[in-house]
DNA sequence: CAATTCAGTTCTTATTTGGAACCTTATAAG
DNA sequence: CTTATAAGGTTCCAAATAAGAACTGAATTG
């Protein structure tokens, strides 16, 4: 089965994850939430090609989550900033900083 | 940037992601809060490949989310369980449930 | 005119997935 | 004894996706 075929599944968490299912877009989100809105910002801060990072905003643009707003004109320069639709997203967010911090502490290598 | 380098990360979202981020493990995720415990089931409800679900699952067990234990002897068949570990995880699952269900209606196609 | 910035796109190679078939141990049926 | 079924996987190849790096285009600065 295709990711795209769960876009109409029944589950809820399903739909959900035909969408935001997947590591690079949750990292997006999460950098959104952080307060960045650039294209380079994602791309330095998540560590992901520009490749990836212009097909993510695209799908993250397209359903909504994110809105692409001009601002600059010459040159035409663009930013992504949270909808309502996408800052309604923050619990889940939070649930996995919540986990993570409880559960996968930081291993720090012998060294320093 | 690969995901597996994402373990180590400052950022606990970041760590998250790089043990559940992927949309087979967050289903196969669902599948235990609902109460499947089998290969089985786990491949049938989420659709993904035996290949896939066989993946996942040795990460979730690597990574104590779940415990594998013998339900049979001969023949030795095997089920998967949530740990403590694992049930804490329950809130990301929830928010992404109650998102889906607010943002993203099923849409039903013109018949029936 | 050369260098820099931002927001991408394009290219080639490598990795991951999808899909189907096969394997193993054991029970039950004909 | 042969065949069938079941659970829990593994193996194989083809197709899709991602990684990594270079390149584009429009405008700005020195």
């Amino acid at each position: 089965m295709k990711w795209s075929e769960l876009d109409d599944n029944f589950c809820p968490v399903a739909r959900t994850l035909s969408l935001v299912g997947d590591r690079w877009t949750l990292l997006i989100l999460r950098d959104c939430f952080l307060g960045m809105t650039r294209f380079e910002q994602f791309a330095e801060s998540t560590g992901a090609t520009r490749h990836i990072i212009a097909g993510r905003l695209k799908r993250l643009v397209d359903s909504g989550i994110l809105a692409k707003q001009a601002y600059s004109d010459r040159p035409k320069r663009y930013e992504y900033v949270l909808t309502e639709k996408g800052q309604e997203f923050s619990p889940a967010l939070i649930a996995f900083r919540d986990w993570g911090k409880k559960h996968l502490p930081v291993r720090r290598s012998a060294s320093s």
